[in-house]
DNA sequence: ACACGCTCCTGAACGC
DNA sequence: TGCGTTCAGGAGCGTG
C-alpha cells in the first residue's frame, strides 16, 4: 500500500543494500507485471553496477552503470524483501516473488507482489523525460515547485471534489488514498469541497498540510529503516495514530467535539474509494 | 480539457 | 469447516 513516504524508504533500503553494488543475477519468473516486462530483462540487467536509487513521484529508479534506468512502481501490494547476505544462503524464492535481484556480496532483493499491479521497465536515462509513465506526473509534493500559486492555478475550474483532485497524480505526484485523507484534515478542508475553491487561504493551508504529513511519515520509516533492511521486507504504513483514517466512528484526533453527537470520523465513498474525515474541523 | 467508471489481482475479513 | 461475498489499494484506459 506504499504511498510516496513508504516509496522513499523503500529506496532508502535499497540504495543501503544495492548501491555500488553489482547484480550478479536476476530471475525473472514471470513475463509480466501489470505490464509485460522488458524484452530480454534478466539478461540486461546482469553484471550492471547498481549506481544509485532514487525516486520520483511512487517510482523507484534505479540507475545502472551502462545508462540504463530500471523503472519500479510498487502498485498497491508490491514488496522489496531484502535478505541480507549472511541469511541469503539457500534463499528460496517465496510465493509472487515474481523478480529476484542477487548483489555480488550475496544480498537478495525479491521483488514480491501478490495482486501484481506493479510495474517495472528498463529504459535509457535520456529517455526517461518522455516515458510514458513519467512524462504527465505533477511536481514532487516536498519540492519547490510545489506551492500555494500553483495548486490555485491547477485547481482553478476543477468541479471535482479536492480529494479526487489530489489523488490526480498530474496534479501533485506521490499523494494516495491515506495521505490526502490526511492531508486534508491537516488543512481543515473538507474533501467533499470542489477542488476550484481550494484557492487563497485554503491553498496555503494545504500545501503545508500535505508536507507535513509525507515529512512525518517518511521521518517515521526512516525510524523503521533498519527493521526494513534486517528483516522479511514487511512495509506497511509508518504512521499507524492516523488522525482520520480508518477511524469512522472515532474521534478524531486531538478531537474535542463530543463522539455522541458529532458521530465522530465520517466514512463516506469517493470515486470507489474511502474517505475519512471530521466534519466538524473540515470545511 | 475534464470527469467518471471500469479494470487488473489476490488475500483478508467477513457472513451464513 | 467451508463456501461465497465484499473490500482494499494505484493508476491506466476508454468513454462521455
Amino acid at each position: 500500500m506504499p504511498e510516496l513516504p513508504e516509496v522513499e524508504t523503500v529506496c532508502r533500503g535499497l540504495s543501503a543494500t544495492l548501491s555500488g553494488r553489482v547484480l550478479a543475477r536476476v530471475d525473472q519468473h514471470r513475463p509480466d507485471l501489470r505490464f509485460p516486462l522488458p524484452d530480454n530483462f534478466a539478461r540486461r540487467l546482469t553484471g550492471r553496477r547498481v549506481e544509485s536509487v532514487g525516486r520520483r513521484a511512487k517510482y523507484i529508479l534505479i540507475r545502472l552503470d551502462d545508462g540504463q534506468v530500471l523503472l519500479i512502481h510498487l502498485g498497491m501490494a508490491g514488496r522489496m524483501v531484502v535478505t541480507p547476505p549472511d541469511r541469503a544462503a539457500g534463499f528460496a524464492p517465496a510465493t509472487h516473488d515474481h523478480v529476484v535481484f542477487r548483489a555480488d556480496d550475496g544480498s537478495v532483493v525479491a521483488f514480491n507482489d501478490a495482486r501484481r499491479f506493479g510495474m517495472m521497465d528498463l529504459v535509457a536515462e535520456a529517455d526517461l523525460p518522455r516515458h510514458r509513465l513519467l512524462a504527465g506526473l505533477g511536481p514532487e509534493p516536498l519540492g519547490n515547485e510545489f506551492h500555494d500559486a500553483y495548486l490555485s492555478a491547477r485547481l482553478a475550474g476543477r468541479r471535482t471534489p479536492i480529494k479526487a483532485a489530489l489523488l490526480d497524480q498530474t496534479v501533485v505526484a506521490g499523494l494516495g488514498n491515506i495521505y490526502v485523507s490526511e492531508a486534508l484534515f491537516g488543512a481543515g478542508i473538507s474533501p467533499r469541497r470542489l477542488a476550484a475553491s481550494v484557492a487563497g487561504r485554503r491553498a496555503e493551508r494545504l500545501v503545508p498540510a500535505i508536507r507535513e504529513v509525507l515529512s512525518a511519515a517518511i521521518a517515521a520509516g526512516g525510524s523503521s529503516l533498519r527493521d526494513y533492511v534486517q528483516t522479511d521486507g514487511e512495509l506497511g504504513y509508518f504512521q499507524h495514530a492516523w488522525a482520520v483514517y480508518d477511524r469512522a466512528g472515532e474521534p478524531c484526533r486531538d478531537c474535542r467535539c463530543d463522539v455522541e453527537t458529532t458521530g465522530g470520523v465520517h466514512r463516506i465513498v469517493q470515486s470507489g474509494r474511502s474517505t475519512f474525515y471530521c466534519p466538524a474541523k473540515q470545511r
